[in-house]
DNA sequence: CCAACTTGCTAATGCGCATTAGCATGCGGT
DNA sequence: ACCGCATGCTAATGCGCATTAGCAAGTTGG
């Protein structure tokens, strides 16, 4: 039970109080700066116990501050896996790195929910000790997310803001525009003169690989163009390579580096050039820097300002005076594209 | 100011025990499965409570029972720069992953002060509106610490566990042997027949700095060697390597991999071979994945179980029931040998 | 039939803080 | 002299929970 046996003589505002002559409520109303209203306190006073604060070094209890209904400048955060293990570094690494720098910025603190229990494969956000209430307000990361869970967290009144783009309503995200960066990217390609094109999509690709999917839709719309979309095996590289060798494409549009890269070397101990036999893009995650052995055509989405943006976005709900519209609430960042050398005109096989 | 306004009816005990018909305490005492000693709670009303408990999805207040003086699984992890901008990637990401395997394991959540502002380039552990206290346990992690600051907080009965060795007293810590490691790695480059050798340190090493000092120490004293021990020039490689050429060594040691890889280039660019002209050992960190070009012999600190291992201590100090023997708020773990490419036997001049 | 337990529960309290109603004092005006 | 009225502060309260003393009813023992 973790008894937290707490140190003999803990430092309180009563303690303070004593010392500075004064009575608790004093205390607060000048560590609070609460001069007004029905409360005065003259220089005077103020400066004896400001003195003794300092001297003591007193820092109020968060947890009795936010008992009190204080809000605590804590931001929770929920990763649906692991954060920070080797594989999915690559993807929550640069998030996490937006989200610390923009809470550095507002002097909040970050509180990881790595208690979540695992229950296959994601973590449950709901379990009997869920910390969830110590934070003002929570951000939550990961590709795939329960909308009962998320319609629950809503319902209960948390503040919360995903970092993703969310088709559950009411909830506020800020996601990355996935469908406009693919079809530009796509539109890029029909006009270098691909009409025969197949995208390797990846099943669990939650709401982002759903617009990357609408991209690639609304940029083959209306064009004479077959195209082929067909579901990564999980894995097994070798069956869809096969299916990319039977539809020919001149085009192969898939989703993560990782899996560029191996169908990459499929194709070529195939003895299939890329680009020049075959263009690749890639849409997914920028690699992780040790793979970026190809250099592909691809999007690069902007994650370390996502972090930020969720954290600016969740602080800005949170606050008294800046609340902001409901418009706001659901918004979407531009992608970049990377020009790489991996998408090039087809062969003209006339 | 932030004024969380609790959202309309905060679901409470008190609402349990209502909804239940039995009092708060009750409630508590159902949930907290105390049934032994004064309170004793039939079967038959503790399923009431529970059913309840169930329906609504209650969870306690994590603000509220900490104030009652219950530890609330909260572990805080202060880092001295900010952990995950990707120059410090490397050094904080794998303590990170070991000590987020570790916390899930144990069932805690992460406080991460990123409100700690900073200072000349390193965080303040105590500031304003520090939230110290809202953890069980601080885990400390960064190359140099404030001795003053650490006594602090030991006086102040935080429980507070160190990642890696602190001279400061009283303060417990998990640290890695560098001393020892240093001391093999250059007895082994002895047996290969190196008499001159140079060490280049790095002046901000803090404590593991002055650890692989004196392993290289100890690793001469009584042989008759050759050596000379230069502090790098902040990152002036050009001076640095100047140094080098003057003394001439055959084997040159160096604290960093991208220090080493650096030397590396200007020794090539000289005309001296690495490793048959002179050889070259690496004392610090791994390199990050997308340095490793060269296979430097050189240590590899295991950071992840020192991560890991840091949490479970902190968790040992923290429970009442298996506290560790002063022994143990000590230790020093095994750091690894890598056999790299870049140590051989030196070129005989004779 | 009463003392002595035992069982099943609850009232009361405190954790440390923020907040508000309101008390005591001084002071100007009439 | 008396009535405001502003000033400077404090007592009291509640946040949601854990914990303890102890009450009321039932059970046993003699």
């Amino acid at each position: 039970m973790t008894t937290s046996k707490t140190s003999p003589r803990r430092i309180t505002q009563r303690r303070i109080a004593e010392l500075a002559g004064v009575s608790q409520a004093t205390v607060s109303l000048v560590l609070n700066d609460k001069a007004d209203g029905a409360a005065r306190i003259p220089e005077e006073t103020r400066d004896r116990v400001l003195k003794v604060l300092k001297e003591t070094g007193y820092v109020a209890d968060p947890a009795a501050r936010r008992l009190a209904g204080v809000g605590n400048k804590i931001i929770g955060v929920f990763t649906y896996e692991p954060a920070f293990p080797t594989e999915s570094l690559d993807f929550y690494t640069p998030l996490l790195s937006g989200i610390e720098a923009e809470a550095e910025e507002l002097g909040c603190d970050l509180l990881i929910f790595t208690s979540a229990p695992v229950v296959e494969g994601t973590r449950q956000l709901f379990h009997q000790h869920n910390r969830l209430r110590l934070a003002d307000g929570v951000l939550l990361l990961g590709r795939e997310m329960d909308a009962d869970e998320l319609a629950t967290l809503v319902r209960d009144g948390y503040r919360v803001v995903a970092v993703g783009r969310r088709d559950a309503p009411d909830i506020p995200y800020v996601g990355i525009d996935y469908a406009s960066a693919t079809e530009a990217l796509l539109r890029r390609a029909l006009e270098l003169g691909h009409r025969r094109i197949m995208f390797l999509t990846d099943a669990r690709g939650g709401e982002s690989g759903a617009d990357r999917l609408r991209g690639y839709e609304r940029a083959l719309d209306g064009e004479s163009v077959q195209s082929v979309v067909h579901p990564t095996d999980g894995g097994r590289i070798g069956a869809d390579w096969l299916a990319v060798r039977e539809f020919a494409p001149t085009l192969l549009v898939v989703e993560s580096p990782s899996v560029g890269a191996a169908i990459r070397d499929q194709a070529i101990a195939d003895g299939i050039d890329v680009p020049t036999a075959l263009s690749m893009i890639v849409l997914g995650s920028p690699s992780r820097v040790s793979e970026n052995d190809v250099d592909f055509t691809r999007l690069a989405p902007p994650r370390a300002e996502l972090g930020g943006l969720a954290v600016s976005l969740l602080s800005r709900i949170l606050s008294d005076d800046d609340e902001p519209a409901e418009s706001e609430l659901r918004t979407l960042i531009d992608c970049a594209i990377v020009d790489g050398s991996t998408l090039v005109a087809p062969e003209v096989h006339a």
